[in-house]
DNA sequence: GAGTGGTCTAGACCACTTT
DNA sequence: AAGTGGTCTAGACCACTCA
């Protein structure tokens, strides 16, 4: 098989190359949407590999929404309808470090109660549920960085009640001592309530980024929480993955 | 063999429910971050299934960032840092139409030239390379919904300079006219400019959600795009996946 | 050097969908 | 009924990394 020549032993695995070679006749414009793709049995033939390494770069490109697949009808390239993006949401501590600045953390309020019922529908919580409420100030070099407000579960998290949160953020507690945990995110732009500007030292109305968090454990909500961002320095950044 | 009993007809994949087991394990607290998952040879005893499967499970496990793997030392439960998030960015026009609103598309500017060099950056351009500059509303029942500026790559793709795009949205076109491509967005927030605030009929310094993006193909940037969205009423979410 | 994960094979059977 | 993808096996060899 003319095909199967040039064995230039393969560093990077024989699914990589299919992904790659397929991908780049869609991006040369050789495959349009819709356009069908070789089928396993074909690409198999065609890289001189078995199905199953075949099966692996279709699945692949199909979980990356490159390629769509249906029994019988076979692989075809898909219409990109909007855009699936990994955003990456990291740790205010390690973000700050990452930069090169000094982090700072400040507690600024520790209260603990039932919840008014917005929080407690947030919370997913009866009127009976009380929570830990938490209001903390995160700096780089000492500038205020981001206002976080939160709200844990007692339900769900009793041990949070005694825990001081003095030194130790919620956030390191939290991904300490809770297991692992789905996750909400919810991205919304707002402008600065006056508390929250002279917190963040902004001007009041200047615009915000807000991200809300809630995670679940087996069902039940752990913990609400609201990171609050000047709108003026923060960026959200996705990185160009697909080369 | 006493292990592969119980066939049961499992509906459910068998790397499925490897998947689904290890992950109870550890939303239980039975596993916690750092502790060590049984190999690849002992997951496949465990279930009675060839390494292959197993194999499968933990790979995917570990694409997700839920354990992770080394040779030789093994597979750990991952210690979370950060939150990787899959963010859909919808394409307006759906958007509008799934919450059952009237879709609306108006270009407000079409212009051609060479960019600023700020724009020029953005697109990773010489001096001598011109762009085409779209500016667009578009609305749900007749409400601005977002607003759109939008530069065109000319050398990346000439055929861009032909189309009026009065009544196709640029967005819909590259999509249906530019094969695939990688992209990068930005999210942040911002007070509303006074032209903006204007199209978008909300108050000046009102805040806003912005999103812009930038797609590549073979390496060259093809367009940047700026979108942006009335604070007060935007949102993006993420779904809940991992049940 | 030994043990782990990473890839691959050449089969197999099943499920789904379209004809 | 036939053709496609989805899963699975029981081996195999290699690569990396730790002891």
């Amino acid at each position: 098989m003319s095909a199967a020549a040039a064995k230039t032993r393969p560093r990077t695995p024989v699914f990589r190359r299919i992904k790659g070679d397929i991908l780049a006749r869609i991006q040369a414009g050789d495959l349009r949407p819709g356009d069908p793709i070789p089928g396993e049995e074909a690409l198999a033939h065609e890289f001189g590999c078995s199905r199953m390494t075949a099966h692996r770069a279709l699945r692949e490109l199909s979980e990356e929404g490159v390629v769509e697949r249906r029994r019988r009808s076979g692989t075809r390239v898909a219409r990109p309808g909007g855009r699936n993006v990994l955003l990456e949401i990291p740790r205010v501590d390690q973000e700050v470090a990452a930069m090169g600045c000094q982090y700072g953390y400040a507690l600024l309020d520790r209260d603990l109660g039932r919840p008014a019922a917005a929080v407690r529908d947030k919370l997913e919580a009866g009127t009976r549920t009380r929570a830990l409420h938490l209001t903390c100030l995160h700096r780089a070099n000492g500038v205020p960085y981001q206002f976080e407000e939160r709200w844990i579960n007692l339900d769900t998290v009793p041990e949070a009640e005694k825990v001081d949160f003095a030194e130790i953020g919620p956030n390191a507690w939290l991904l300490d001592h809770v297991p692992w945990s789905d996750g909400e995110h919810v991205l919304s732009a707002a402008n600065a309530d006056p508390r929250t500007a002279e917190l963040l030292d902004i001007a009041p109305q200047d615009a915000v980024l807000m991200i809300e968090r809630r995670t679940w454990r087996q069902g039940r909500v752990i913990t609400y929480a609201r990171f609050t961002h000047p709108g003026r320095f923060y960026r959200l950044r996705t990185p160009l993955d697909r080369g």
